[in-house]
DNA sequence: GCCATTTTGTTCTCGCGTTCACAAACTTCT
DNA sequence: AGAAGTTTGTGAACGCGAGAACAAAATGGC
């Protein structure tokens, strides 16, 4: 009854806590699809690739969900993490650049199985307008703000040139999205309050090399 | 003519700084190309979205390349740290999983213009054999183990959808492959000789999401 | 009902990374 | 040449996150 604490305000979940809940529901979602009900902290962080004591202490942060002597109720945690991540909602975004990558991301199944809608994909070349890709038209990038009213779409993922990055991204804040996920490499230059996230696909390809280079130079000096 | 340490073997990058390195390049990159020549730490690391502090300590791991009162020179601080990322390199790479990610990955131009060079497309389904993405034919995966072999290939791009994926981790290492990029979703179980490293493209969305959440139940309370 | 066993939730300690602040070093102006 | 002004490189303080270790709570056997 009064399992809820009294200053709910106070819950603030760390940053690295919270990039980690993403990897807990999928290992929760493969687990629940293998039939396991139930699952020790060891369990869940073997298949979520962490030590057991962080991932306990991370679950802490967000409630009590487990029983001691037992472990947790696979789909129950599933739930609570899945609503305190707001995956249980319906997020429309909207992809904007729909080139090689941009086509990737509107098929990625991956998106919609966890909330997110592809509401439209908006691309600055002509020739591209009309053609359909995972069931949605590509459409002006001028339609940006009209769409974005319409949908109250929050999140705007860019997929463009790097040349084009900042623009759209400008762009986007206009019409009124909050969070950016930016592919494109570059850093944006937004107001304090909108949240940019970058992926850059060939910084972690570069980071490997550092690892490959160095273990072929200390090889050499051995 | 003494300006190289004593203890080269000592020099060790902490993790965190190798990881920014390959954003310094790009900014450094850019720089370039828009005819600046020398540029301060200050300058640099608006161009980088750092701290300044934090990118004059990161450079110092690698040397002193700087001249105090002056700033950095853009095309020789460039050039240390490509070598000493590996980017002077060439670097095979074979990409498995020839779907919408790959098809992209293989389109990449970030990576050719990296030192990442795609020898080998490799695809489990039959139907795609013989195709041509970006300059390159689409072979079958058994093909692996040869291409790694003849081509001394290092690094492997895992693009296939999750089911598979610890399947291809396994016969790359067994083929001599020993980083792996894995854009699959689940965790790769490898030797600790392997370094594996993972990109997300939900997983960021997600912690967008779980921010625009928490905005949202936020003004609800207040 | 009590004890042994299991497993969670939490406290504590340690180490890494970030940032501040300043001395060292270089340039430019007088 | 000397002083004033820049900017780097680094020592030191600080804060956050990771992991070990343990207390609390639930189950099951006797």
């Amino acid at each position: 009854m009064t399992a809820r604490t009294s200053h709910d305000a106070a819950r603030e979940i760390p940053e690295a806590t919270v990039a980690r809940l993403p990897v807990y529901l999928r290992a929760l979602a493969t687990l629940s699809e293998d039939g396991t009900t139930i699952c020790s902290s060891e369990h869940l962080a073997a298949a979520a690739g962490v030590n057991s004591a962080k991932l306990r202490k991370d679950l802490s942060y967000l409630g009590s969900y487990g029983t001691r002597g037992v472990g947790y109720d696979v789909d129950y945690l599933r739930y609570q993490i899945a609503r305190e991540m707001g995956a249980t909602r319906d997020w429309p975004v909207v992809i904007v650049g729909i080139g090689n990558l941009g086509h990737a991301l509107a098929n990625y199944s991956g998106f919609r199985s966890r909330g997110f809608r592809v509401v439209a994909l908006l691309d600055a070349d002509d020739q591209r307008h009309g053609e359909v890709v995972a069931g949605v038209v590509v459409r002006p990038f001028s339609d940006l703000h009209a769409i974005v009213g319409e949908q109250g779409v929050a999140i705007g993922v860019i997929a463009t040139p790097a040349a084009s990055a900042q623009d759209v991204a400008d762009q986007m804040v206009d019409a009124g999205i909050t969070s950016i996920l930016n592919f494109a490499p570059t850093v944006l230059n937004v107001g304090a309050d909108v949240a940019v996230s970058k992926v850059d696909l060939s910084k972690e390809l570069q980071v490997l090399a550092y690892h490959e280079q160095r273990k072929a130079t200390q090889q050499e000096t051995a």
